[in-house]
DNA sequence: GTCTATATACCGATAGAC
DNA sequence: GTCTATCGGTATATAGAC
């Protein structure tokens, strides 16, 4: 019942602290906090705070599986699609300038930490991956269709990074017209 | 005298460590084992853990100082030293598979930590940044050269970030050729 | 289902003997 | 210059009242 909506204001509070802070620089406390309750009843939700990772990688998965939806509705053509994805780091550009990418910075601590949950968190790349490989297969590139959704990821990771270390739009805005010209260079090649 | 020499173990320690486990995750116990000493004698070197960390950083850019003026004596070309700079995501692949990319995920962390030390950890990137520029100024395009700069530093964050998250090999290869091909086109340019 | 109180462990940092 | 011992703070996690 009301037990239900509490855990989804978990989720929630976690989801933005953890991208904000990190795993690791979040704690309990700035988690009850951030939802108004008291840490004891925390437990009550969730036993450990890997299971609150769990939940928060979950919500992610089907927040971005909803956003790809929505993207297939919008967009007729996979050129048009693909460049939703790259013009992400401009649509979040200023949550990108102040906390990196959510997908590249949780894999990156995850990693470090030897966490178990890594390859969780890296699911959520494989779904953009797989997702951007079909819209390459549509385009008429189903040979290296992988390899080129490969690119476009390595793109958006090094775009954050570098808009994390200096809060630079230019740069950005300028990077996300480059690498749309090569996809519609990629396309022409189908012809 | 010999303190010297303990301080150069303490930082040589702590950069490994900070590299491989994070800043935040590595605990001055840790870095006492890997030196060998005790965590109280830790404290006659170094007062806080800020202070290693600053010392850290002061040591990766001279050694990164160092690089470069090696490259400039190994290659004859601008194309060449800009080459050097790419084929480090291979040089250091086994690294940067299991750690990412020493400049990026420390940038990344301590903005996440809101550490006072930010900045002088993004003065890395801007080491390389600047040194960049130059080569592509030399190449002929000193109208971009920073422009040009900053594509090849989001190039290496992203193949690291990826290289990280998958550990494929491959694709790194791919990605250093492509981006090779992409220098050899801006340098066709100037002619 | 939510709270307060508390157990346990580790961290950064200090004091003082040698 | 190195050690042991310890303080104060905070973290995860638990117990039990309401």
């Amino acid at each position: 019942m009301d037990a239900e909506k509490t855990r989804e204001h978990i989720v929630c509070a976690a989801d933005d602290l953890f991208y904000k802070q990190g795993f690791q620089h979040t704690s309990f406390a700035d988690i009850a906090h951030a939802v108004g309750i008291s840490r004891g009843n925390f437990y009550y939700h969730f036993k450990t705070k890997d299971e609150i990772l769990a939940a928060v990688i979950d919500a992610r998965i089907t927040e971005r599986r909803r956003m790809l939806q929505q993207w297939e509705g919008e967009q007729a053509t996979p050129a048009g699609r693909i460049r939703c994805y790259i013009n992400i780091v401009i649509t979040n550009g200023a949550d990108i300038e102040n906390y990196g990418c959510p997908v590249g910075t949780l894999t990156t601590e995850l990693s470090k930490l030897e966490h178990g949950s890594l390859q969780c968190a890296a699911e959520i790349f494989t779904l953009f991956r797989t997702w951007l490989g079909d819209q390459f297969a549509a385009l008429g590139r189903a040979d290296d269709a992988d390899e080129l959704a490969m690119h476009v990821l390595a793109f958006s990771q090094g775009v954050a990074t570098m808009s994390n270390a200096y809060q630079d739009r230019e740069f950005v805005r300028r990077e996300v017209d480059r690498l749309c010209a090569w996809v519609d260079a990629q396309a022409a090649q189908t012809v």
